[in-house]
DNA sequence: TGAAGTACGCACCTTGAGGTAACTATGAAA
DNA sequence: TTTCATAGTTACCTCAAGGTGCGTACTTCA
């Protein structure tokens, strides 16, 4: 008995140690990926804006991590070439439509999020007891 | 508001460093917490089961992966206190939830995997160059 | 004459995530 | 009688993720 079919199973196994879907899952539950897809998808573009944007990440992991979308295929990078430096960073399509499957989920945070407050509550007071 | 106002910004702002939904993100937003997630959706409801299910995964962050997953209300555990051990994990309605809002994220995956090893190439090709 | 903004690269170092192995108790099977 | 499966817990140890700080080349503002 099963509650209900997973629509989500098919050619591509990401609990296969070995399938390469393990890469993108990796790639996509990093907290800083999440939210600087987030923050692009919003219009912001520059390395300082992102960085201003995005609470608490250090220069170094932002440019990493912007690397590694880029690597990926979600993000392209552009340097005017100028100086000082001016580089944006901007979506691909392939990014939009990331940004799109992940709406349902930052979606469900909002919706969720005292859900998962009071249940870590309950939980918390469950343990003390 | 800004330029290009996405849906999905609101009260709740993970890009807010002191935002307990980081907190949510960061759980999320966890190898081993998506494949869970994934696999007990599936059908999947013990200990055993899901850690040959999951390739790769020890038993340390199975139960802790677990134990997360519970203290967040997103599963629920039942120690039938026989012995041999009997426990069973299953989706809480919020648990489900989350399941369904993660559904076009996995979607994605399979549909686009292929764009993004072929991205990972094209890159990796690029910097070799 | 500085100081600050801009977008990094690089070296150093600490912390903690996570792997491994050993141990728990018990019943069933070989 | 020994081994296995069950579902863990605990201690120990390593490796790498990621933070901090400094350097760079140039321009504009004070």
């Amino acid at each position: 008995m099963k509650e209900k079919a997973p629509d989500w199973i098919g050619k591509v196994d990401p609990c296969d140690a070995n399938c390469p879907s393990r890469d993108i899952l990796d790639l996509i539950g990093d907290r800083w990926s999440l939210l600087l897809l987030l923050v692009i998808a919003q219009g912001h573009h520059r390395n300082g804006e992102l960085k201003r944007r995005v609470g608490g990440i250090s220069q170094k992991m932002l440019t990493q991590t912007l690397r590694a979308l880029e690597a990926n295929g979600l993000v392209e990078r552009r340097d005017f070439g100028t100086v000082p430096p001016h580089v944006e960073y901007r979506l691909t399509p392939l990014g939009v439509s990331l940004a799109h499957s992940l709406t349902p989920l930052f979606e469900w945070i909002e919706r969720e999020f005292d859900a998962v407050v009071a249940a870590r509550a309950a939980f918390a007071g469950r343990e003390a007891a």
